[in-house]
RNA sequence: GGUUUCGUAGCUCAAUUGAAUAGAGCAUCUGACUACGGAUCAGAAGGUUACAGGUUUGAAUCCUGUCGAGACCA
């Protein structure tokens, strides 16, 4: 059964014939919710169409309005304000709607795997280095992206590109080796992320005072920083691990093996995971034959000292290096190169990158040169942009040590939700086991909705200062709206959910509820259009408000009439479901009791 | 310098992609049933949507310019 947005869409397109001779297709016609300050359901704005109907406004609303009276049964009545047509639809439509809808299923997706497979791919860490703020955004982001996908019926490959090579790893060997005395996360009791991370800024400091030891030697600023010893010895050692110099090797496997130690239990307390990794310590090298290929199809071109270009000035851009004058590769060869390999492994047509804004010139760079090398997969290739998190003094730097770690920022909400719940009190008498499983929900419910609901492309801030909330439009708040329900319908005995519709009355509330609930698979849709975890969260926020303003205004169990009773049950039933499916979505838990 | 994103209430964010009186939450003030769970609900106050023009029946949204913030490219 079609949405009654898009009935009433064809409708209006036939009424457009019928009435006025003019062939507009349904599609392109727009429904809105009306207002709630007006009577009706639905608006219809007809001010585009004056110049059809050779009326006036509320003439024209008023000859529409009065044909989808006489036409689509569904109508009840219709208001006309000015160029708005507010349709009001039959109240045993909302009713219907809910005794037809099993709750129990996976209402609003749809069937898994009916559309084309997209490839996501998120994450994508350095190694050197612990996860901060920012890694959060982008994980939650990225699984919640596939999610939503999923929902509308793709299937979804979830792909992690880890950055296990380079200098900046290097930077953390040379330091470990030199300082570190065979320091291991066991011996230090320290996560292997931080100890590799500690190893990092151990490099940093000591760069910096060998630059300005230099530096009182009488050496410019520029010079010194490309002769200090230390970062020789990095280098020296990148050259070493390309060679595949089994030292090198072997203590860039340990450190690393510690680092993926470390990761795997932020990943685990954050709940993402992924369906493949790569690394690039294995794909560095790949781009290279298209480069050649490049050449062949005169797209790069070659100069003097042998670098490789492509000129990308006719789109607007620069010319741009594809392979440096000593073959070694650039970033967008690299990019390039595994864009292939990712095309070629699971035969997608779209490949989502989740990717910080300050990247977006790269991605145009690498889907333009895709597309002029004529890959069949570069029109695929999307950039899903995301905004920076922001602290109050500026943005987020690791070596300054302006960063706020992912590991401690969990823990904090997990002890403000254990705080929050204790003085609460509602929880007494629960194994300590839940308990703690509790206060992780709650403490990353808290923590997942609120960088969620901001709109991915915007940067968002953060304050360190002022705790996250659990009251209002927060997570907890929308978790607690479960619980709630949950608790009504646990208290509630057998019920007869083939209630009978002609006793029923529905209150202004009790309709507003139903709308909400019947339109949640538009918001899906939308959601997965859109790419935006943020259309849930405003969604499912809304639907919590309703139903604590129906939940305050009426009772439940106590109701007499045992039809408006059922109804209200089945009501309770599909939005702790629709509640707990959409959080789903953004990866986050709903609790039983709170 | 060039390209680009953005600027909405004291703060953090919305606004169905051009529609009706720009909405929420936090913070502030006032109030609510011995309860199907108060992490709730109701109310007050808070706005020249950075500024100035323009297009349109209609602009936070589109166009031009100015100011301010960020990112990227030499």
């Amino acid at each position: 059964m079609a949405m009654i947005q898009n009935q009433l869409k064809e409708q209006l397109s036939l009424a457009m014939q019928v009435l006025f001779q003019h062939e507009i297709a349904a599609e392109k016609l727009v429904i809105e919710n009306t207002t709630a300050d007006y009577v009706g359901d639905f608006t219809f704005v007809v001010f585009p169409f004056l110049k059809i109907s050779k009326k006036n406004p509320e003439q024209t609303a008023e000859a529409i309005g009065n044909y989808l009276i006489a036409n689509f049964l569904l109508v009840e009545t219709f208001q006309v304000v000015k160029g708005f047509l507010n349709i009001s639809i039959k109240e045993n439509f909302w009713i219907d709607f809910l005794k037809n809808t099993d709750a129990s299923s996976q209402y609003g997706f749809q069937t898994a795997n009916s559309k084309e497979p997209v490839l996501v791919e998120y994450s994508s860490p350095n190694t050197n280095k612990p996860l901060h703020l920012g890694h959060i955004r982008n994980n939650l982001l990225g699984f919640s992206v596939a999610e939503i996908l999923k929902a509308n019926g793709h299937k979804v490959i979830t792909c992690n590109l880890v950055n296990d090579r380079g200098i900046h790893i290097c930077k953390s060997m040379y330091a470990w080796m030199q300082y570190g005395n065979g320091e291991t996360p066991d011996t230090a009791g320290i996560k292997g992320d931080h100890l590799v991370g500690k190893y990092y800024v151990v490099f940093d400091k000591q760069y910096k005072k060998e630059i300005e030891e230099l530096r009182l030697k009488g050496m410019s600023e520029e010079d010194a920083a490309k002769n200090a010893p230390c970062i020789l010895a990095a280098q020296d050692l990148l050259v070493k691990w390309e060679a595949n110099d089994a030292e090198t090797v072997n203590i860039w496997k340990t450190m690393n093996t510690w680092v993926y130690a470390g990761f795997d239990t932020t990943y685990k307390k954050l709940g993402v995971n992924f369906d493949h990794f790569y690394y690039e310590s294995n794909t560095y090298l790949l781009g290279k034959e298209i480069v050649q290929e490049g050449l062949n199809k005169g797209v790069f071109f070659t100069k003097e000292n042998g670098s490789v270009w492509i000129d990308l000035t006719a789109d607007g851009l620069d010319q741009k290096l594809v392979l440096r004058g000593d073959g070694t590769s650039v970033y967008i060869t690299q990019d390039l190169g595994t864009a292939e390999l990712k095309f070629g492994d699971f035969h997608c047509n779209r490949s989502i990158y989740v990717v910080g804004n300050e990247q977006e010139y790269h991605f145009k760079v690498l889907q333009l040169i895709a597309s002029k090398l004529g890959k069949s997969y570069a029109p695929g290739i999307y950039h899903l942009s995301y905004g920076m998190v922001e602290l109050p003094h500026g943005k987020m730097k690791s070596r300054e040590g302006t960063v706020v770690d992912a590991d401690d920022l969990i823990h904090e909400m997990e002890t403000t939700a254990e705080e929050t719940t204790k003085a609460l009190g509602k929880m007494e008498g629960e194994t300590e086991e839940n308990l703690k499983a509790l206060y992780h929900t709650i403490g990353m419910g808290a923590l997942k909705y609120y960088l969620l609901k901001v709109d991915p492309k915007k940067k968002m801030m953060f304050n360190p200062e002022e705790s996250i909330d659990f009251q209002g439009n927060t997570g907890p708040f929308i978790q607690y709206t479960h619980a709630r329900i949950r608790s009504v319908l646990r208290n509630a005995n057998n019920w007869d959910r083939n209630y009978n519709s002609s006793d029923i009355q529905l209150s202004k509330v009790e309709k507003e509820l139903l709308q909400k609930l019947y339109s949640y698979p538009i918001i899906i849709q939308e959601a997965g259009k859109d790419l935006s975890p943020g259309v849930i969260c405003n969604y499912v926020f809304e639907l919590a408000k309703i139903y604590s303003l129906f939940y305050h205004d009426h009772q439940i169990l106590k109701e007499s009439n045992l039809s408006q009773r059922s109804l209200r049950l089945a009501a309770c039933e599909l939005t702790a479901n629709v509640i707990r499916s959409s959080f789903a979505l953004l990866g986050i838990q709903v609790p039983e009791k709170m």
